[in-house]
RNA sequence: CGCGGGGUGGAGCAGUACGGCAGCUCGUCGGGCUCAUAACCCGAAGGUCACAGGUUCAAAUCCUGUCCCCGCAA
């Protein structure tokens, strides 16, 4: 049994949030360190970040900052006693001298796919999108690059037809977060191995921008398959019905075809979108200014009949 | 006080500009048809129209206030 391993936590957001959640199950930061608040929602109401909530929660010392990189004083802060290696998860920040080396065994960061591909900051989402059959989970230190430092450990991940980007988040992390007990509680750091990234079968995920969520109708069934279930946590798809914004939040490939975005017919009262090859089943839809509801019972209310458009 | 939509039997919605018996598609329950059925036919139950006050002979509908839900934007 090796000693146990003083570490800190960098992060931000629901991924990050999760992380932390199963790490704690088994070990505890000396601290966390979060993003200030910021005006957003409805209302434009100041919001602490997931992580902040769950350090709350969970009891630990807790410190939020904009910028760390240039927050001198949270810098001086962490220096007073520095932990044996800090935890980096969705964090939000680049992170920079001096902090990159500050410990021992430097900044340690679980990222959500198979590096070096998919660095950056949407990897689960991009492969769901991209149609991919399995993923994985990275363990590795940072270095000056973004996700291109030396890796400690990595484990593939299955993407099934079911998994969506939630799911497919929590299967990652959880596998990236029992890997990572392993080596904060059982393997002394003497026996870490790191081997360097090749650039070989590097690729990015950058970022989803919100018109991603916009629905072409002319695209095939699969790949609309594919960007619903990728985006439907954040930003969510949707298309246009009745002048109105429609989300869709799950949908299945169906077999029928027709004109783009005609509702060709009804399966068991769930109506059936003709797509630019095959057709996509309708799930769970959300109409603006509306709940999530399933899309029978919005179809039932919605007037809409077979042979309309959707755009 | 960022912009906007909404709350009507168990579900999803119409009805509100111009006040006048509470309506649609489903579900539920009972009966019928059928070898049988999630199909079809007949019938029934179920709502103080979010809450509070006001105007009126009369309010889901007009006026005032409150609570709750959601979309956009950031």
């Amino acid at each position: 049994m090796a000693e146990k391993l003083r570490f800190g936590f960098c992060g931000s957001g629901r991924f990050a949030a999760e992380c932390l959640s199963i790490i704690t199950q088994k070990a505890m930061p000396e601290w966390v360190v979060t993003n200030a608040p910021r005006p957003s929602g409805r209302g434009l109401h100041l919001q602490n970040t997931p992580v902040f909530e769950k350090a709350e929660e969970l009891g630990i010392i807790t410190r939020t900052t904009s910028k760390l990189s240039a927050d001198v004083e949270t810098i001086e802060w962490i220096r007073r006693d520095v932990p044996d290696l800090i935890l980096v998860i969705d964090f939000g920040h680049m992170i920079k001298e001096p902090l990159l080396n500050i410990a021992p065994l430097g900044c340690i960061n679980i990222h959500p796919s198979m590096l070096p591909a998919y660095r950056g900051s949407a990897p689960v989402q991009r492969a769901i999108m991209d149609g991919l059959k399995e993923t994985g989970v990275t363990i590795f230190r940072l270095d000056e690059g973004m996700d291109s430092g030396p890796i400690l450990s990595q484990i593939p991940v299955i993407i099934s037809d079911e998994d969506d980007t939630g799911s497919l988040l929590i299967k990652t992390c959880k596998a990236g977060c029992e890997k990572l007990q392993e080596y904060l509680l059982d393997i002394p750091a003497e026996r870490w191995t790191f081997v360097a990234q090749t650039e070989d079968g590097a690729s990015t995920a950058p970022k989803i921008d919100k018109s991603e969520g916009k629905i072409e109708w002319k695209d095939s069934s699969i790949n609309l398959f594919n960007r619903i279930r990728a985006l439907c946590i954040a930003p969510g798809t949707y298309c246009d019905h009745d002048g109105k914004r429609l989300r869709i939040h799950k949908a299945v490939p169906a077999s029928g075809s027709g004109p783009q975005g005609k509702l060709i017919e009804t399966d068991d009262g769930f109506p059936v979108i003709a797509c630019g090859n095959g057709s996509l089943k309708l799930i769970n839809v959300q109409p603006e200014g509306k709940k999530i509801q399933k899309a029978d019972e919005w179809l039932r209310g919605s007037r809409m009949k077979v042979g309309d458009i959707l755009h």
